[in-house]
DNA sequence: ATAACTTATTCCAATGAATTTACTAAGTGA
DNA sequence: TCACTTAGTAAATTCATTGGAATAAGTTAT
């Protein structure tokens, strides 16, 4: 049961409406204020009002007139791409990622570090400094995206095993060292973040994005909300028993999506039937996809096919159009995406499948960090659904 | 993708405040101004003014004195709870079921007409008109339940082929003739509503109703909204897949859901290995249970086996805590709560399912009626989160 | 070239909802 | 009776949006 919603106020409708008129610059592209009055509803007098401040702010620029269409010529407005930079961490099981992006998702700056058993939060506070030894634009502020349950309303990591992580209180702790607004969300969460913001599906009111790598996650975007569920465990469908009778999985039960769909599967199944000098990795998968290797493709055909039911019933529930595949596994391309289309129109309505659209993310191994600068982006902002 | 989010003008912070100043009443029971303006944050000034309209209005009255508390006492407010009357109506397949209830949901008027074959429109006007006649508080509007594809917000049938509607503009259609604003949705999604608004899980953040008869489906509230999903299509899980090599489908594919753990499914496999001369009912079944019946537990265990797998994929998947089961299914309460209890913790995360509270309705045969209702009420009064 | 018209943007007074401050009402306790 | 506390109202203030007029800067018809 959650409270009651919170009372409107004149700073809050300002806010709202300044947040509105640069998202409508944002996603204008080069926009004249009259537009973005008529796009908003807005009077031309508030977006004006509105505008002068963000060119104050250094968040907006006028970049040149239109052609005038038998009056006035527009004066267009466009986002400072650069007016702005952001920090997003990745915390990764064995190492830090981070990047400093600009508005727009475009990455100024990457570092990586690996981790060497040491203090993790340390080698967190060093990673940033040296981000920030390296930026003389304004940072907005710092986004996280880590494995494990995240309270993100209260900015704590609740658990995370790997990182030996327990009621970690990492917005506080950082926002206090280095004097800038953070916000932290579970890893799957950023990614279907990234993708909503920076990605194919910009915007789409549903989404799901599927992370699939050690284990299997899912980030989900609801009425154009994230989903963070009710412990802040939505998304765990690498748990999700596809095989009634399958292979035991770390987690106790038979036969969970993780046991038979998750990429070290994928790679364990290859050492054991088709052992090499070393262990078999993602980039030796696509090489002997692309040799034709039955063997191979029998086994990407296996996991596609959980895939597929997995996302079947996903379609099911939320009827959502935009399915998001992310993860070392995505790297397969149409390999995967393939059987698993075909799985899926084997396991859902028709009329449903017909309209989802699934794809591979675009984005890269950067998505987290550049879905932890979009939460920070989406906070600060505002560039998202209300 | 979705355009940008509305303005926010005066009138809306207006509206908001005194929506909010409702509902605080209206969650609250009995309760001041002074304590209204403390719950919602906003100015005692502002409560007051707002009370005066809600008062003016004939939604709120005054209701006593509270004991003072060392000054002076605080007048005690509360909802007129029959300040207002809403039409809830169920186009159910065989028959219309129409009631009219008070701001809390108490049931003042109940109509059925059994569905004749004949134009269902003329007879939905019929059993309004019946409606209307008896009532004489001022009717808020008229909120409508019904099977297929709705579309909620241009208030269009889509597609119900029970009823052989399609792209029918109710709304417009009943707005036009009674001069009433009128709501609807599919009657899943609406039994969703009627447990959000007056069903145990009162504005649970997230919650999952399974609505099980003749087919299956599901209403699901994600961070206090109602999924509808991106075609309208959100909770369809009577197809989804359980089985992989189960019986055929009406859908055309194998194993779905619907094929082991409907109502009608159970009826139809007990008049196969138990024939009588008239066809089981569920009221038989219960009698059943209640005398051991082997045959029939086990029919029940294995629709309470699958309903476990298929909650359990949500659960994984939204990690929601509060799960209500209802439709004709759900009169079998405890009898098929343990066995899916048992099978739920099977399938899903251990941490999850502690958390998890899987109920049965208590709201009875007039819930779609109900959360019709509901849904007009959240819609005209506000009576939703945010 | 000039006048008439369009369209973009800004200026300025008016509006109105929330806020602030001061005040009244109505109790308790010393 | 007086000091104090709490509830609620009234009047003055604030400030973001609004609406109308003014201005800027073009195009089109004459």
């Amino acid at each position: 049961m959650q409270g009651l919603p919170k009372k409107a106020s004149r700073e809050q409708s300002k806010l709202h409406n300044y947040r509105l008129v640069f998202k409508a610059i944002y996603d204008g592209g080069a926009i004249s204020r009259v537009d973005v009055a008529r796009l908003t509803n807005l009077t031309p007098t508030t977006v004006s009002s509105n505008v002068a401040i963000l060119l104050e702010e250094e968040l907006v620029q006028e970049v040149g007139l239109a052609p005038s269409g038998g009056g006035k010529p527009a004066t267009l407005l466009s986002v400072l791409d650069d007016g702005r930079h952001l920090i997003g961490l990745d915390v990764a099981g064995h190492e830090l990622r981070g990047t400093i992006i600009n508005l727009r998702g475009a990455i100024r700056q990457r570092q990586t570090l690996a981790l060497n058993g040491g203090n993790v939060l340390e080698q967190l506070y060093q990673l940033i400094d040296q981000l920030l030894a390296n930026t003389h634009s304004p940072v907005l502020g710092i986004g996280i995206g880590a494995p494990g349950v995240i309270n993100t309303t209260a900015g704590v990591v609740q658990q995370a095993v790997n990182l030996g992580w327990h009621n970690l209180a990492l917005r506080d702790l950082l926002g206090k060292r280095y004097g800038l607004p953070v916000y932290l969300a579970n890893d799957s969460h950023v990614t279907a973040i990234a993708e909503h913001t920076f990605g194919s599906q910009r915007n789409a009111a549903n989404l799901v994005v599927i992370n699939v790598g050690r284990g299997i996650g899912a980030g989900i975007f609801i009425n154009g909300r994230i989903v963070g569920g009710d412990a802040w465990g939505a998304g765990e469908i690498g748990h999700v028993v596809v095989q009634p009778h399958g292979t035991l999985c770390r987690c106790g039960h038979y036969g969970c999506l993780e046991t038979v769909a998750s990429t070290s599967a994928l790679l364990t199944k290859l050492d054991a039937t088709q052992p090499q000098s070393q262990p078999w990795t993602i980039a030796e998968v696509q090489a002997a996809l692309a040799a034709n290797d039955p063997t191979v493709r029998a086994l990407v055909d296996e996991a596609a096919y959980y895939l597929g039911i997995a996302i079947a019933n996903v379609v099911g529930l939320l009827n959502a159009q935009s399915i998001i595949l992310a993860g070392s596994l995505a790297q397969l391309g149409n390999d995967l995406l393939q059987p698993l289309r075909r799985s899926l129109a084997q396991h859902a309505l028709q009329t449903l499948v017909a309209a989802t659209d699934v794809q591979v993310s675009t984005l890269g191994s950067d998505i987290v960090t550049l879905g932890a600068a979009a939460l920070l982006l989406a906070n600060e902002l505002g560039i998202v659904r209300d």
